[in-house]
DNA sequence: GCGCCCATGTAACTAGTTACATGATTCA
DNA sequence: TGAATCATGTAACTAGTTACATGGGCGC
């Protein structure tokens, strides 16, 4: 089975909302599904060309007068399809990877406060994501409630929200567990 | 900023429990700390002979009759050391991406039928592992209780389970909220 | 004047996946 | 007899990252 290219159909998507310049698309995955995708320019731009080839995608440049050029590119109809085609396959499984853990598995030589430390900076990045979630959550039921998307988008925050806090709980006790360790290794 | 081999680091932990070979280390990987990380072959028998390059592991060709040769690997002293520095480490945060959520955000158009199925596969998934994860628990406290290691080995194991959970949790409910939305155009 | 935002892209690289190739042993 | 497990590896490919290159506008 050949692995799909998963960037076409999350550019798809995001033209699929509306049309947009590669800045655009980029910005919309930093802004708004950061917590689930990302996308970096070195592949968006060059997949954006292809799309365009394939005729999934049209492009038209922008020249407004004192500003950088703007490609801007919309979905056709044959792009719409492919993306429903895509959207309705069942998941394929990824394969999940977190150095945290890796690391944590082989620490057995490594000094407990520096575990610690590891766990610490979970929290905090873990915490700034909750924060960012309460952010998206009230726009979109302030400023997009009544779409229909509302719902699958309130979905989707749901879930970051979810594992966010699942690991924020999971880091919090651990870090008990390995200060107790401490404490009778202390003692 | 270089990104850095975490395949590397992956092989010299495995190889810090005890010496094998390639396929020992794939086998590892697979049992039992496959809710967390992956290799494969393609990578990382190339890696392994990187390794024995820069002196960080020794092979050895064990040839016993009647079965095929098996090249295994021990860590040396540097190797340890490059592994320690390695764990001492912050870790760098890895983009999360999830080709479920990804669909989500996009499916207006898609029947909730379809979304439900995916949801209902995302559960015999997620349940799949959590048996999974019992069996491992089991290992863990029966056969390497004893092992400084252990904490550790049932720290990562509960991230696991939490998450797991987590996912669970959250596909029932998103497909309660589904069916309340069908049965409301519905009617 | 400095830094951030807008805006596009390429080149070089690396990590990782899949498919191919081979072949013995063991167990049902 | 056929499937699973043991065992090693390469070749071709693709996806994705980082660094480089360029440059105007805007606000503090």
């Amino acid at each position: 089975m050949p692995k799909i290219n998963k960037t076409r159909y999350a550019i798809l998507g995001v033209l699929s909302l509306k049309p947009g310049s590669g800045y655009d698309i980029k910005k919309f995955c930093d802004d708004s599904i950061f917590y689930f995708w990302n996308e970096n320019y070195g592949h968006l731009y060059p997949v954006l060309r292809q799309l365009e080839k394939d005729g999934l995608v049209t492009r038209s440049s922008e020249q407004t007068e004192g500003k950088p050029p703007r490609n801007v590119y919309s979905i056709t109809d044959q792009g719409r399809e492919e993306l429903h085609r895509w959207l309705m396959l069942p998941v394929e499984p990824y394969p999940f990877r977190s150095e945290l853990l890796l690391k944590m598995f082989f620490a057995v030589n490594i000094p407990r406060s520096n575990l610690i430390e590891k766990l610490e900076q979970k929290i905090q990045n873990e915490s700034s994501l909750m924060r960012d979630f309460a952010a998206i959550e009230d726009l979109i039921k302030n400023r997009f409630g009544g779409r229909p998307e509302a719902d699958l988008w309130l979905a989707t925050l749901d879930y970051g929200k979810r594992m966010t806090l699942a690991a924020i709980e999971w880091s919090e006790e651990t870090i008990g567990k390995l200060r107790e360790e401490k404490t009778k290794e202390g003692d």
